[in-house]
DNA sequence: TATGAATGAGTCTTCATTCAT
DNA sequence: AATGAATGAAGACTCATTCAT
């Protein structure tokens, strides 16, 4: 059954929202994204702005959700560390130009400790490019390709995590000159290396 | 010769200040963290605040350059991959010491990236950690410890420093729940395994 | 089409805003327009003067736009100097009750050389008094009634505009104890005797 | 008996003070004239400002004095209509080129009806151009020159005071392009026209 | 004479949010 | 679904002035 014409628009309104709060935060900064200033760009009313998000807050954990998903079936089974490395290298190369996609600006408003949409503690749960990593290095045990032993796998996802977010913080801090794609590549696949060819089987 | 009593005065003043702030900001949190309350933690007028610092940022970046600064001259010198591995621990684990000191919540404020201090490209020069670790690595190129060959060291600092601030990003939002020195050790080991396993002589 | 509810409610608030502020610049002098004041005054709510006027000065320039307009069609053809005069003291004894109205607080702030909008070279073209009074003076020089010769409208309409202006300064700087009808009157009436006795046809 | 070293260095002192607030007057502005941009500009501390003059005011008020005394003693005695017109003329010429001295930034900011100390309710009083004039107008009544029967000579000072001001007005918002000696010749001369022609014996 | 530390009331303005229409 | 009027607490910062040294 299709939507009708009321859901319609108001899909479209929460669209635009969504798109005015996108542009200020790369034009003008995270300090300078307030409500008021989304409506005036969005040509949306104050009031219909509380209709369709809850708060300021609720609207920021949104972006989250277009976060590019990088199918899972389509990764080889992992039989060596190269696969390893390959897959968590794609998963983060994607990223990468996710990052680009919204740009150096917005990353560096939204990659603030202020903002608490991003708090592994208090963030809803959803599909990270970290969870994605986190299944394929358990699926790499049950092959038998690595054995981590005493190391948690939270510690290694810990890593990366901490690794990539340095790459884009860098890169957004230097306004997007050095090439993130071959930062977070050579990064993390240093990283990986040390990892991997200390708990290889 | 001595300094005066109103000298004296001033400077108690002053420090009374910046413990207010600190104190605040570990336990309120940023977002609490006013001229206001600065002033009543502290027993300052107003206007004294706006006599020591200029504004409210010009307080937060007055201790951070007390950043403690660790003597070369108690490094070994270079004789093998190990040496590397430990000096630079050495300094990041001092590093996150003066982390764990100024507090998360402090940190968190500081590690933005639309704060231009951090940015390598724009700030004064100073002695960050990651310049006594650049110079330990030439140095061990020197006594032929290693040979980076094509990979520049530029990439190298950039990576540390890559892992370091992701380190404290992580460690800061998640509000100093995780152990931030055993944290930095162990990402900054591994990676640190992986790049001198492949470049060493 | 009416205006709705809504919309009266607002222009009534705006309303309120505006004489608040007129009553305490009258009675407590412009150092004490503040917009607390104005608020407390009024009884509405800081955010809803916010709403209402962008800033401060915005509020003060909002209603000076409603200056009375003298329909020109009701003025006599000039036949004689008498004519002159009587007709620009007309326009000008308008104005000075118009400055009344407004009270002489209003006008010290309003009458600032600072403030642009009262630059003859910049501000927008509307009907001022003294587009008036020159098409008037134009008119008599077709009835000829004078023949100014060497000297320009301009020049004219300057020394007015002068006497005028000086006028209002005084008056609303000595509180509006001054007569100012009355002096705008006299010194005016002085001016243009000097003026016309010199050019009369 | 010269004035002791001490003297010398608290009026070099004021003087400093003075110039500086005359610059930023100019330059900046009177709403950006505080005490403590005056001292920052003069180099000379706080405290000091206030061993000086009382108050703020009180230092504006000063600028009066440094106006040009015009020796009354040189103006011949006044036996004719015209010599009269000469010399109020020559008194405001020569206030027009001290107005000139200063520049029209510098009278734009200080003619403000937020300038307490042009008020003149409330001003010291001291030797006004105005007041020069007042006392020629009189001498000339005593050598039977003129006779202004049941017109004050207080509205006769305030009409030419109004058109002095109303041209200095004019002028300084026009940032000193009319020729400011002659507009105040012209207006001047014009409205003393039309008093002398009809008061003269 | 000169210094500068201290005061604290006061400034304008922004903000996220609520609610009647 | 949408509007925009209203709220009022909170923000950073400026100011003229006092006073101990």
């Amino acid at each position: 059954m299709a939507i009708s014409k009321q859901q319609q628009k108001s899909l479209a309104t929460k669209h635009k929202i969504f798109e005015a709060a996108k542009l200020i935060l790369g034009r003008d900064g995270y300090e300078n994204l307030s409500i008021k200033n989304i409506c005036q760009e969005s040509g949306v009313s104050n009031g219909s702005f509380y209709h369709h998000f809850k708060t300021k807050d609720d609207l920021l954990s949104y972006y989250i959700e277009e976060q590019p998903y990088l199918n899972e079936d389509s990764f080889v089974i992992p039989r060596s560390i190269q696969d390893i490395k390959d897959t968590i290298l794609t998963i983060y190369n994607n990223y990468a130009n996710y990052c680009k996609e919204l740009g150096p600006k917005f990353m560096a408003n939204y990659y603030t400790p202020k903002n608490q949409s991003l708090n592994p503690k208090t963030r809803t749960i959803r599909n990270y490019p970290i969870n994605a990593a986190e299944r394929y290095l358990e699926e790499a045990i049950l092959t038998k390709v690595v054995d981590f032993k005493d190391l948690e796998i939270e510690d290694i996802t810990t890593d990366i995590r901490i690794i990539v977010i340095g790459n884009v913080f860098e890169w957004s801090m230097r306004n997007g000159t050095p090439d993130i794609n071959r930062n977070i590549a050579r990064s993390l696949s240093t990283y990986l290396d040390g990892l991997l060819n200390k708990y290889k089987l």
